[in-house]
DNA sequence: AATTAATCTCTTTTT
DNA sequence: GAGATTAATT
């Protein structure tokens, strides 16, 4: 498919600056590979070039799609196509030192950092160790540090709060650790203290494309500006009608100062649509027409009208999850349409668990996005320990979950003792292990132990080192821990299986990818926590997709069922009484535009809270969607939940009929 | 009083 | 279906 002018337009611009408002289904992925394209033709070399984006699917989809323009190209591999975070950990390893960091620094996940808050602040009450996170990563994002957060706390809970911060940065220090918003934090705090590292890195990336720039949060933006210099070497491509992640962080309003800081910026706006019918996005258009605009932008499609979008009342949930099963079943019968295209999308996790139990029912294949990660497993999380501890010993997490699992006679009276000798000397808990002194304090048949352990990791550390093949090197580690046997014990044999068929996926992936990347096992250590197996996972199979909104950002399908769209749910009740409204109202609009065929919205007159039966109010935004667009079933009686098909008998018997509903 | 069983309530999520 | 809270049971 050829460009059209504006796109054209988009990726020829290379004198100064570059906004590109990309309308949802306008082809922005195509202008960023285009233009990665354009200026590698234009001269500049591959390794200028950088490509950013906010996750690591959304990376590896540009580099298939830059790969598969320029096939066989070996230059592709040059190219920078990475996210915010992997970028900062390229820049922090090669310039560490300068922080006062070793190059192996540990990377916590959100586990760890929650883990060593607790302890922190000394408390059980979850909530409040939530609340100190966020708060935490809110100063990070803003740049502050814990002597400003200090400085500028109005009350004693907050001065609390950024004593408890400044505690935070001090022990991830001390464990040679990083957490998520370090990556950006770290890069700009060096950038902006060391002239000389910040033009070795201008110098290395000259050129910056910027996927889904409204995500961007205030440290992310300053990293670019930094890097980007003056000049405004850079295409940020966004839309702000699909900004929905302020509440982590995300600042819309760099948009706008993108315009301040770069009076020159150039500003383009793709509006024709690819992927909606016309009363798709009329429905898309008159709605989010409610919201206060950045920049004025109004979607067409050469698409033809298409089906009016199907707004219906339901009797609860239970009806609605029947009914929009029961209509997928059937309108893939009537239509010859595979499962894959279909997605039912809802605002929160837990509405899923009702369509579920229905597809289920009927033998219907789904997909439920999000779920936890892959490494999110503890059996992953504890291989991961034993990597991390291999990289940096330095890092206690890492150390204590390394050394409790499998047990080894080392529980929390051990632990304690080192951890108390450590904290004294300032020192790691994996060096404490050495120390003379400590055995004044612990047991020999408590030292005995540690020391085997610290040997153990030592000589794998070495082994690494040495540059062996990472396959050995993991399949001795896992040998010599037993994990196998230690899965087995405690744990009954089917999941026992299923957790050490992941550990083996888990491990023949690190393989592959240290032989592919040419990296060692070490090197490959220091990203693992930013990266999600899910790469691998393209699932072929044909299926439903069950999905959060959010979850289905830059995904379209070609009927969509958008589920309990009411008051409370959307827009969500905390949102409204926070007035965050405008929000709500994006992530409707992101719902509405995956469609590409037809959107189906219902919403539930009834719902189940507990004993009681609740009525709902359908959600504002239903009527916001226009009377044009829209082919109300509310008329219809609410018991009647077949929806165009003549019965619901005949509609159980047609599915009856062998060889439809296949599982 | 402490432990277990029943009960209810769920924002959104990546790195 | 988890995780927290409350009721029930020992």
């Amino acid at each position: 498919m050829s460009l059209n002018p504006r796109q054209i337009e988009a990726v020829r611009y290379l004198d100064g600056p570059l906004l590109v408002l990309a309308g949802a289904g306008s082809g922005k992925t195509r202008v960023i590979t285009h233009k990665i394209a354009h200026l590698v033709g234009r001269g500049c070399a591959p390794k200028h070039v950088a490509a950013i984006t906010f996750t690591n699917k959304a990376a590896r989809e540009m580099q298939e799609r830059i790969g598969a323009m320029a096939p066989g190209n070996r230059a592709v591999r040059e190219l920078t196509i990475s996210t915010f975070h992997a970028l900062g950990v390229r820049i922090l390893r090669g310039e560490a030192a300068a922080l006062g960091l070793k190059p192996r620094f540990s990377i916590l996940d959100a586990d760890d950092a929650f883990a060593i808050l607790a302890q922190l602040i000394g408390s059980v009450d979850k909530q409040t160790i939530r609340r100190a996170q966020w708060q935490i990563s809110s100063w990070k994002n803003a740049l502050l540090s814990p002597e400003e957060a200090e400085k500028q706390a109005t009350d004693e809970q907050h001065a609390t709060l950024a004593r408890a911060y400044r505690q935070y940065d001090l022990t991830l220090r001390a464990y040679q650790a990083v957490d998520f918003d370090d990556l950006i934090g770290l890069p700009v705090q060096l950038f902006s203290e060391h002239a000389d590292a910040l033009g070795r890195w201008r110098d290395r990336l000259r050129y910056f494309l910027i996927d889904e720039y409204q995500d961007t949060n205030g440290a992310q933006y300053r990293l670019l500006r930094l890097l980007c210099g003056e000049a405004g070497r850079f295409t940020a491509v966004g839309d702000d009608d699909q900004a929905i992640y302020a509440w982590r962080g995300a600042n819309v309003e760099n948009l706008n100062t993108l315009q301040t800081d770069y009076p020159q910026l150039k500003v383009i706006k793709l509006e024709q649509n690819y992927r909606s019918t016309g009363r798709i996005l009329q429905a898309a258009n008159t709605l989010i027409a409610n919201n206060p605009k950045l920049f004025e932008k109004r979607l067409w499609s050469e698409l033809g009208a298409g089906e009016p979008v199907q707004v219906t009342a339901m009797k609860d949930e239970e009806h609605e999850a029947e009914s929009v099963v029961m209509r997928i079943a059937a309108h893939r019968i009537q239509h010859r349409t595979a499962y894959a295209d279909y997605a039912i999308l809802y605002r929160g996790n837990h509405q899923a668990r009702v369509f579920e139990q229905y597809l289920r029912n009927q033998r219907i294949p789904y997909r439920l996005s999000g779920g936890q990660s892959f490494f999110e497993r503890a059996e992953i999380k504890d291989l991961t320990a034993y990597l991390r501890l291999v990289a940096n010993v330095d890092d206690d997490p890492a150390f204590i979950r390394a050394v409790t699992t499998p047990r080894r006679g080392i529980g929390p009276q051990t632990l304690e003792a080192l951890g108390a000798y450590a904290g004294e000397r300032h020192m790691s808990m994996f060096a404490a292990v050495y120390e003379l002194g400590l055995a004044s304090r612990l047991k020999p048949q408590q030292l005995g132990p540690l020391r085997t352990f610290c040997d153990f990791i030592n000589r794998i550390g070495h082994r690494a080192e040495q540059g062996e093949p990472a396959r050995d090197v993991l399949d001795d580690l896992l040998s010599a821990i037993d994990y196998r046997s230690h899965l087995f014990d405690s744990l009954d044999t089917r999941d026992a299986e299923t957790r050490w068929d992941n550990v083996q996926k888990f491990t023949a992936w690190l393989a592959d990818k240290a032989e592919a990347d040419e990296k060692t096992l070490l090197e490959l250590t220091q990203t693992v926590a930013l990266m999600n197996l899910l790469e691998g996972r393209n699932d072929e199979s044909d299926a439903v997709s069950l999905s959060t909104i959010h979850a289905a950002k830059g995904l379209e399908f070609p009927y969509v069922f958008l589920v309990g769209v009411e008051e409370d749910i959307l827009p969500h009740r905390e949102s409204v009484e926070a007035g965050k409204i405008d929000e709500e109202r994006r992530l409707m609009y992101v719902a509405v535009t995956r469609a590409q065929k037809q959107l189906f919205v219902s919403h539930c007159l009834k719902r189940r809270r507990g004993k009681e039966w609740q009525t709902c109010e359908p959600s504002r935004f239903i009527a916001e969607l226009g009377e044009e667009a829209i082919r109300s079933g509310a008329k219809r009686d609410p018991d009647d939940r077949s929806d165009g098909i003549a019965s619901l008998a005949a509609l159980k018997a047609m599915l009856a009929k062998p060889g439809n509903a296949t599982g």
